[in-house]
DNA sequence: GTAAATGCAAATTATTTGCAATTAG
DNA sequence: CTAATTGCAAATAATTTGCATTTAC
């Protein structure tokens, strides 16, 4: 785990530096955006997102969160994800190429990077007669050691929106 | 590839069977749906659904279509995936565990399996702590060998809903 | 000053649901 | 006959958009 990194001591995010060298226009809503985003360690979707700026900024509208992400996602800064759910989820674009283990039972995502899959995936790919622009990886598991057989409360589906698989 | 095995000649399909199995109600909708399910080899969405079914019977209402995709997929019998675009997709649950590479250009789904991978997926997981419970590799590929460089009407990004990643 | 960004509410898109009428078993 | 299924239209849920107003550069 690194530090969430959330601004320079108090000055710009890591993100609003981004934004500023793309040479986007900076308003106070972008800002607190970008602040968020970089103090977030998760993947927040949109919901998410503008509860934490909304808490600290009520001048903040959930229309802005949303052009906002979308803006970002365009400039590579944001990675846009669907883990199931119904709702799209965001993280920065920093780490390396990375894939998802979804903890079944907390929701929680927990990133990892494997070289031999990359290879593999290549491989995969080669051998169908493509050659790889993207791919992703997504591993839903359970804690070990296995917790008792009804979790007490584990997790429902669900039920509205797409699931996993 | 298989034969995509509509029905018995011109009896009961494949999915009929299946829904009898689990005791089914098996209505005239139902029946036509199964059997536009049986007849199908790629990963129709709903509205693709509707569509064939529609145009054999237009007693068949959307929201039935709807209803019985997912009463399907509860039974087991249908698998539903999410390949970005914004709309889920189904497929018939009957081959092993297999993975899907999309060709970016084309939006076409090619099926494939591979042991390595899934020895691999789970020992990730293992490495990480956990127990895999499910998982999901979608590789998107363009194929060999790399056309032109501005593909002539390449796959426009459907700006609409979620993106694969 | 000017093009871009925002807020708000209305519009879209995919999907679900209430309810009265129909139908399989 | 009786509970399940269907159609239709209205309801949701997530996300986008039109437009008048504000604002960064």
């Amino acid at each position: 785990m690194d530090t969430p990194a959330s601004a320079d001591r108090e000055g710009i995010s890591r993100i609003e530096r981004l934004c500023i060298e793309r040479g986007l226009k900076m308003t106070g809503q972008r800002r607190l955006i970008a602040r968020v985003l970089s103090e977030s360690a998760d993947h927040p979707d949109v919901e998410e997102l503008y509860r934490r700026a909304h808490e600290r900024d009520s001048h903040i509208s959930i229309a802005t969160v949303y052009r906002t992400v979308r803006l970002l996602e365009e400039k590579g800064i944001l990675e846009r994800h669907d883990f199931g759910g119904g709702r799209a989820r965001y993280e920065p674009t920093e780490h390396g190429p990375h894939h998802h283990l979804i903890d079944v039972d907390t929701g929680k995502v927990i990133e990892f990077a494997d070289e031999r899959h990359e290879v593999l995936a290549r491989e995969i790919a080669a051998r169908l007669g493509f050659q790889l622009v993207d791919h992703r990886l997504e591993l839903f598991g359970r804690r070990f050691p296995d917790p008792t057989p009804e979790p007490a409360g584990g997790r429902r589906k669900p039920r509205s929106g797409r699931d996993p698989a």
